[in-house]
DNA sequence: CTCATTTCTAAACAAGCGGTCAATTACCCG
DNA sequence: CGGGTAATTGACCGCTTGTTTAGAAATGAG
């Protein structure tokens, strides 16, 4: 064979992505990437192609480690409005996590989405699309167990409850984790949900 | 005197706004903005400055304009949930007012802030103060009259309120105004604030 | 040991960036 | 009708961007 890789890529990889998460796509330069991972100029174009096919496994290891940490929050839950707060909090959690408040690498890139060529544009609208069926899975649940008493659909329900993680997923790059928690408990008093815990 | 300008610049700043609003800062080069403002490269240094300052300027017209919009909206309203839907339907007209759906230019200025100077990013993050003020005003007078039969204080209301707004902003970008439209009838709902009109 | 194979290193590339300049042009006032 | 003043013009600056190249270095197989 040959010479070996001197580092591991999926290390180098998660670097990345803190990278991007804390600086965003555009505000990232390729000097920056190689100052941090410390490897090569060449070395990361070998390994990863160019700085948008970076950003593209970047964006794919993000939501790999999302959602399998809301999917791990969301085992022992059972249907309905509990695995919807279920959910909520695994949202929480997740972004009260990061040592800074970077909000959602996501929901950043769907901001940003100005700089991307369409595949990659796709990707990061795919995840507003994964969201919306997940909520819209759990409020149809909620409805039909007669969970929540209004004449809405559970369609604008999950509209609803998808603006307001989207709302959340910004408003924690301020770092206000404390409305987080307030919004989260504001929803389940509005929808009649009675949260164990910590309510105010 | 001299010789006098060719353009008119408050013209020429809603045009950069646009640009802006539709690019976010970063994308938006110098050459950019001499293309579509179509005056000369010196002129708009002389006129505006950097191009820093120029997206100060920009910022601080956009403010002016959208907060001009929410009070026309507020004038004959009354207090408490009655003005605040008078302030979630303006914000939604107002989003849903643009030709193309780029969201909100602060809030997305907010995400995007990692390039500015502190100095940018104090105007910037005022906004969302201001919106919080503005809500939690709302939410006090609400509770004080009894209009919502709640155990949370009117600070985690204005959390809850101010997240959803935040999130009715970012979803616009993808222009899901029927989204907004649901979420903010959704919100009527489990407040129990009977809208007139517009239910479904 | 030798060679084929692959990574690594450092330098360089063109293109675009934000920002500036001297020279020119157009205007208003006296 | 000049003359002073300020806007305009288009070329130009140094720098950074993302990307590529040719050569040196390091490995495992025969």
């Amino acid at each position: 064979m040959a010479r070996p890789l001197a580092f591991d890529p999926q290390e180098k990889l998660h670097q990345a992505m803190l990278l991007f998460w804390r600086q965003g796509y555009e505000s990232t330069s390729v000097q920056d990437l190689v100052d941090t991972l410390q490897i090569n100029r060449f070395s990361l174009y070998n390994t990863f192609g160019d700085k948008e096919a970076l950003y593209e496994r970047v964006i794919r290891h993000y939501r790999a480690h999302v959602f399998s940490h809301l999917e791990a929050h969301l085992q022992p839950a059972s249907e309905g409005l509990p695995r919807l707060f279920a959910y909520l909090d695994a949202v929480c959690e997740g972004l009260a996590r990061q040592p800074e408040p970077c909000g959602c690498l996501l929901q950043n890139s769907v901001i940003s989405r100005n700089a991307f060529s369409p595949p990659l544009q796709g990707l990061v609208d795919e995840f507003i699309t994964t969201l919306q069926g997940h909520v819209l899975a759990i409020m149809e649940a909620a409805v039909a167990l007669g969970q929540v008493n209004t004449e809405l659909s559970p369609a604008a329900l999950a509209d609803f409850v998808v603006i307001q993680i989207q709302g959340m997923l910004v408003a924690s790059k301020g770092g206000a984790q404390e409305a987080l928690q307030n919004s989260v408990a504001a929803l389940a008093s509005v929808l009649g949900y009675a949260k164990l815990g910590l309510s105010n």
